[in-house]
RNA sequence: GGCGCCGUAGCCAAGUGGUAAGGCAGAGGUUUGCAAAACCUCCACCCCCGGUUCGAAUCCGGGCGGCGCCUCCA
């Protein structure tokens, strides 16, 4: 079954057909750096990062675009109120998002322009807005007149009529329709300003997502994407704009990924009580419990963050790491290390002993293939994962020694491998002691099972469930297992 | 008020015409010295009321409830 997306613009679910074979240009609209990111901002990231890994995977080239708004007048304000400059601001801020991509394995990024770095772009187009009747300037700013544009309100599905006659928006002296929206701001003294035709000043809002997409993916490309809240006016006012501009299609496909919430509550970081900072959540968590956060369910649905949440998704994901260990005792490999198919093409390669093990990969794919079924292809994960253990009970693999059976159950794990490079998930083993750079830890603890694998030889079972309660009370547990004993912490 | 989304087990969640994936929690069992892990089994009349259909969680109409956008927001 070809993949199939859901348009915002059109409101179905189309079949993916790119503007140019075998290549997708992809622009997600990034932060306004005046804040440092809460979860609700990785959301998107971490969806379009699995897009992509998807995309890629079905054999695509894709390039993908997440801008940084690094001037608005948010980024004016919080400077002034900080003491530091707006460029000072907008890099500390910057630096903390990218800490925050890099936790959760966001490294697709192909690239991330500046709304800075894109001035001369900028008044270009706000330039050429203007010669083609679309723009005016009015007192040194610019606007766009949307009453030039019949299409306006095609994205968002709104009446424009009904937004002209829209009670909140305010209409001023110097803009001709209170729907007008600015390409480019007049500055005050002391703002940051670039020189233009039209006097000193910075861009609109709108206006950069549309000149550095445009710039690095063409006029046309094919996916354009973003948080929900964004459809209006962001999004709308991009189209216009850019179509006006260009008189072509801008994007091909918009996608939308639900809000995250707070007790049902949208976080916002205009709503204070609400944001929950990223860069705390990773201290607590392990970055694969948040992706499956985001990736449990649709993409444009709604995911409320309550509590405990994210430890039932962890306790969830114990399966998986549990299959991890057993592994890497079985065939003395790690998970992590495992190469495993990245094309689709290669399928024939890794087709397995274990027929379960295909039919789950097969619905696997299906689930992606339907809008990016994340929920879907998740369920599937588990099943394979239990498909694996009860093939590895059955063969008895841990005490027989039978190599075919051994070879069927790697090949297993190599197409678990495949499906959950694809959601970005178990790229990185979890940060154990070891890596710390506390060696003492495992030492002792191999000591203290040592010592306790001896006293359990002498049948004193007081002593031995003693330490092992002892230390399950740490935090450490202990699996005592045909093959000897394990031990994690948690 | 306008536009849009959503309402599936105690909780999270997939399924969009043929009688309900998966996860957490819970119950029983296999295994184990006992545990843990793993495996097996059990646990839902799909918000309500009409309608279409041989047949609906799934389509249509009407309610009720929740959320988002309409203003800066991922």
């Amino acid at each position: 079954m070809p993949l199939r997306l859901y348009n915002t613009l059109t409101q179905t679910k189309e079949p993916f057909q790119t503007v140019q074979p075998g290549k997708v240009g992809m622009y997600v609209c990034g932060p306004t750096v005046y804040s440092n990111s809460h979860v609700g901002h990785m959301v998107g990231p971490v969806i379009f990062d699995t897009i992509k890994r998807y995309l890629v995977y079905l054999g695509y080239d894709v390039t993908w675009v997440v801008n940084i708004t690094d001037v608005d007048d948010k980024l004016i304000v919080q400077a002034a109120k900080d003491g530091v400059t707006v460029k000072d601001l907008a890099d500390r801020v910057t630096e903390d998002y990218l800490h925050c991509l890099h936790q959760l394995g966001v490294d697709g990024i192909d690239h991330m322009p500046k709304a800075t770095e894109h001035i001369a772009e900028i008044v270009e187009m706000t330039q050429a807005l203007i010669n083609k009747g679309f723009a005016y300037a009015s007192s040194g700013d610019v606007y766009f007149d949307v009453t030039k544009a019949p299409e306006y309100g095609k994205l968002s599905h709104r009446d424009p009529e009904a937004l002209q006659a829209g009670a909140r928006i305010e209409p001023t002296a110097i803009k001709r329709n209170p729907g007008d929206f600015a390409l480019w701001k007049g500055s005050k003294p002391g703002e940051p300003a670039w020189e233009s035709p039209w006097g000193p000043g910075r861009p609109g809002w709108h206006i950069e997502c549309s000149a550095m997409s445009m710039k690095l993916l063409g006029e046309h490309f094919d996916i354009h994407g973003g948080g929900l809240d964004l459809v209006f006016p962001h999004h709308e006012n991009e189209v216009v704009q850019s179509e006006s501009y260009s008189g072509k299609t801008f994007a091909t496909y918009w996608l939308h990924n639900g809000l995250l919430t707070k007790a049902g509550k949208k976080i916002s970081k205009s709503d204070p009580g609400t944001v929950i900072l990223m860069s705390d959540l990773l201290r607590d968590h392990d970055p694969d419990t948040l992706r499956c956060l985001f990736l449990s369910s649709h993409y444009r649905r709604p995911i409320d963050y309550g509590p405990g949440r994210l430890d039932e998704i962890s306790r969830g994901l114990e399966a998986f790491r549990s299959l991890f260990d057993r592994f890497e005792r079985l065939t003395g490999t790690s998970f992590f290390t495992l190469e495993a198919p990245t094309r689709k093409s290669d399928e024939e390669k890794v087709a397995s002993s274990i027929p379960e093990i295909d039919e789950h990969r097969t619905r696997f794919l299906e689930a992606m293939d339907d809008d990016f079924n994340t929920g879907g292809a998740f369920g599937e994960l588990y099943e394979l994962v239990r498909a694996l253990n009860r093939f590895a009970d059955t063969h008895k693999l841990e005490t027989a020694a039978d190599p075919e059976a051994l070879a069927g159950y790697r090949a297993g794990v190599v197409v678990l491998k495949e499906l959950t490079q694809i959601l970005g998930l178990f790229l990185h083993p979890r940060v154990q002691p070891e890596a710390t750079g506390d060696s003492l830890t495992p030492k002792l603890l191999e000591l203290l099972v040592n010592l306790r694998a001896r006293v359990r030889k002498e049948k004193n079972f007081a002593l031995a469930d003693d330490i092992r309660n002892q230390l399950a009370e740490m935090g450490v547990t202990l699996e005592d297992r045909p093959d000897g004993t394990g031990w994690k912490i948690s």
